[in-house]
DNA sequence: GCGGTATTGTAATAATATAACAATAAGTCG
DNA sequence: CGACTTATTGTTATATTATTACAATACCGC
């Protein structure tokens, strides 16, 4: 299992992260052969402030606020069309966000998990999950090509929090 | 496994499908004693037209055709959300777009087969994939509360047509 | 039939995303 | 370098999906 639970869900050095991330970037788009411009550098910066997903119109303010003018909707949707498809970051299609991806160079299918109390998302890929889901397709006679797997609920630091409460509130 | 995949992307009667949902809405609102209206019921009925799902503004569209009055879409979000509420149908997020329930009265998670050639989706719910979902999540101490899984590929008709078409291409 | 609740109607608008074309910047090859 | 080609960004307009707020109507129990 790849996974990035035991960091996104938890306190940790986040500057790493992002560090880490646009080293990626930058080896994956040179390797390709595609331009990694400040624009498109700047939002996926954006989409590493943290472990927390971000829809596009809040890349569009933060982006505005960040250089002073005026930012339209094109301008980020483009820069985040390129972002996926380079792979180094994802949609999460029951959010209409977007976030990094914390390993674009493994093969992986995405798996995320939302974590519905703190907002924070995490990544995995399993054989368990991905052997499953490719299996059970089989079965149904259905060729796979792209998963989406969404998982809502509750990170560990956020079970935690909600059994306090909830003694509290007794 | 349940699984109406044999059925949803193959010639078959699908006026018994329509016939069967419509049956077990009736049984299940009655049971939960909420009320299956004229509006909601036209609304499931449109949804079970076939097995591709429909976009929420085209099912304004229908029912406009249908009762000769201008629908807003309130009124067919408010039906939706019924429907959604007793389990009748689902939302499908990677599409914006909602699809009839072929077994309401089991208990099961939502794992859908979107052909993206022919448009049909088939719901499976395994308890394989459920498990693996779920353990994989309990190793990284998360707590499931929701699934959304939408295997996007090609049902096992499309398979066959796509495959002649490369041969005629040659 | 009367009063309360659920449902539907209506207007306005929010949130997300794309199409089409113009302007500019970057890379290429003489 | 300088002209040419292509990639990227800017801009206007608009499409698509969904919600808020409030008014009107229909249904249900008494």
């Amino acid at each position: 299992m790849i996974s990035n639970s035991s960091v996104a869900y938890q306190h940790h050095d986040h500057h790493r992260c992002l560090k880490a991330a646009l080293v990626q970037a930058r080896n994956r788009c040179q390797s390709r052969k595609v331009r990694l411009t400040p624009l498109r550098e700047s939002v996926l910066q954006l989409l590493w402030q943290s472990h927390r997903p971000l829809g596009a119109y809040k890349i569009i303010e933060q982006l505005a606020a960040l250089s002073g003018k005026r930012i339209l909707p094109p301008t980020v949707y483009r820069a985040l069309d390129f972002l996926l498809e380079v792979g180094l970051i994802h949609r999460l299609a029951t959010l209409n966000a977007y976030i990094g991806c914390p390993f674009p160079d493994s093969v992986h299918s995405d798996y995320f998990l939302l974590c519905r109390e703190c907002g924070s998302v995490a990544e995995c890929s399993t054989n368990s999950v991905n052997k499953a889901i490719v299996s059970t397709a089989e079965r149904a006679g259905f060729l796979v090509e792209r998963q989406t797997v969404e998982i809502l609920g509750l990170c560990t630091p956020c079970q935690a929090n909600t059994a306090q409460q909830e003694e509290v509130c007794e």
